[in-house]
RNA sequence: UAAACACCAGCGGA
């Protein structure tokens, strides 16, 4: 039983849910957790309707159950949906609450969830987060603040969207500030970091906190690569391009419409085609 | 083994 429903899993998380459907079927018996995979499977790969389909005729449910349907709805942009799911389920925790204020917040309704926020009758530092990466991306970055601030214990996404919120708002050195004082630093925080500062114009400085970097993805390679590019310095994205491990479609790109602004088509066509050499 | 949060990385789409 939890074999399959690990199988389900993995045929969910790839993107294969209609072999994920073919374990559920051929299953002998099934759990809960066999069940709400199915719908939150569903839902992940927009089949909003089989979801809510497999979720009427479910034997029972749970508070995990009634939650993956309301992420499901939200994904799908049905808040009105989720909500009324929302009032009817039996029981409500925090992950509950805090997918529902997720979902006000994608929508920008920040009052209503910052209502839901104020009500919710515990918090945890996710659900504190969600209010301050929201806060932030919208340039309120007083209020991110004040929460940041007032919140009990921040882990390394808090830290992140802070420095996030003001680097996206050009508030480049109080990021900086921040950053400096980050307890711990993943690669995500770094990059965040770099493209604040490659977008500010200020490319040696993310290049100082690039050759800084304990470890880079791509997507700290490509930051820097476009904020060459940006900044009319495609020799200098040319080497590191030459350099990067792992190129992949976004890098190619990058370089690409480099060249073609800089009015160098016949270098552009030929990274092209270099390109397709390449795979 | 099932539900919620952070990097506006390039181009494009509605």
């Amino acid at each position: 039983l939890s074999s399959c429903n690990v199988m389900i899993t993995n045929y969910v998380k790839r993107g294969r849910i209609e072999d994920a459907r073919k374990v559920f079927d051929e299953m002998p018996e099934r759990d809960v957790v066999t069940w709400t995979a199915m719908v939150s499977g569903y839902s992940q790969n927009g089949k909003i309707e089989e979801a809510r389909k497999l979720f009427d005729i479910m034997p029972e449910r749970n508070v995990i159950s009634w939650t993956a349907m309301i992420s499901g709805f939200i994904q799908n942009g049905k808040i009105e949906e989720a909500h009324v799911l929302f009032d009817r389920m039996p029981e409500r925790n925090v992950v509950s609450w805090t997918t529902m204020i997720v979902g006000y917040l994608q929508m920008g309704k920040l009052e209503y969830a910052r209502e839901l926020f104020d009500k919710m009758p515990e918090r945890n530092v996710v659900s504190w987060n969600a209010m301050i990466t929201a806060y932030a991306r919208r340039g309120k970055l007083e209020d991110a603040c004040w929460l940041f601030e007032e919140m009990p214990e921040r882990n390394v996404i808090s830290w992140t969207s802070m420095v996030a919120g003001y680097a996206q708002n050009g508030r480049i050195d109080e990021a900086c500030e921040l950053f400096d004082k980050m307890p711990e630093r993943n690669v995500i925080s770094w990059n965040a970091m770099i493209a604040g500062y490659a977008q500010n114009s200020r490319i040696e400085d993310a290049r100082r906190l690039f050759d800084d970097m304990p470890e880079r993805n791509a997507s700290s390679w490509n930051s820097i690569i476009a904020g060459y590019v940006q900044n009319g310095r495609i020799e200098d994205a040319q080497e590191l391009f030459d350099r990067m491990p792992g190129r992949n479609i976004v890098s190619w790109t990058a370089m690409i419409t480099g060249y073609a602004q800089n009015a160098q088509g016949e270098d552009a066509l030929q990274i092209f085609s270099k390109m397709q050499e390449d795979g």
